[in-house]
DNA sequence: TATGGTATTAACGTTAAGGTCAAGTCAAAA
DNA sequence: TTTTGACTTGACCTTAACGTTAATACCATA
């Protein structure tokens, strides 16, 4: 019970609490998503207190919609200025505006094709009934 | 210049003419799509006047966004009844409405997302404010 | 006859985000 | 001591809709 390991936890913990699979940790430290992971005895990861909140700050930028290599761009921002907040901000609400432009483009472009749908539907109702008169 | 060579295309032709590319038809024939497709001395592809409509409306569907898989099921109709119309309308309009359906439910979807992320961005803008004064 | 243009099939490559083995290590418990 | 349970890496599998390349064949023209 020393003050290193009373926050360090492993990945099937981790895992656990946050309801994901080991799988994804790993590769979300496989595409430079994680940064550096400790190693205890040079093999078990082991995750410090910033590591999870870096993996739950991943997982609510997915949960956004942000794919991983969006996130990724802010990662290794996190990379470069250690985790300083005011540093990555102006980078995160470039991506959320970005995200939310996407989004009403993405309405926009389905409302239309949902038009489209409507009208083609009607020409199939219509010509069904000429058909049948 | 006989009757039957009038209306038949070739399959490069009929990618021009569609704007598409040869692959493309290729593959919707090796998925079921496009039934049997006679060929001219046993190896040349050669498409009727049937082959091209029933061609131009896989490419209608895909344009409103109705995937191949569901394109199949139409399909399977369109071999069974030989192209007759009444008989494949109800399952087209149902399909149609069920990807209406799903488009209003993904619209829905992307608009409280849409949601979240302003909200979101509206608290980290207050953090990076509280933080600065 | 050589070249160019079209056709054919077969089969591997691509993207995203992991899933699913396989084979191995290591420590604690029975 | 053997088994269990957690961890490790590596590597192939998945979905959709084709793209791309290879190797081959046919036909017409210069």
């Amino acid at each position: 019970m020393n003050d290193e390991s009373a926050e360090a936890t492993q990945i099937g913990a981790l895992a656990k609490q946050l309801n994901i699979t080991t799988r994804t940790i790993r590769y979300y430290e496989e595409i430079g998503l994680m940064g550096t992971i400790e190693r205890r005895e040079g093999a078990t990861r082991s995750y410090s207190r910033d590591d999870v909140l870096r993996l739950k700050f991943i997982l609510k930028m997915k949960s956004l919609g942000i794919s991983l290599k969006e996130i990724q761009e802010l990662s290794d921002i996190f990379d470069i200025n250690d985790q300083d907040f005011a540093t990555i901000t102006p980078k995160l609400i470039e991506i959320l505006d970005h995200h939310i432009t996407r989004l009403d483009e993405k309405m926009v472009s389905l409302s239309s094709l949902r038009q489209d749908i409507v009208e083609y539907r009607q020409r199939i109702m219509n010509l069904l009934n000429e058909g049948g008169a």
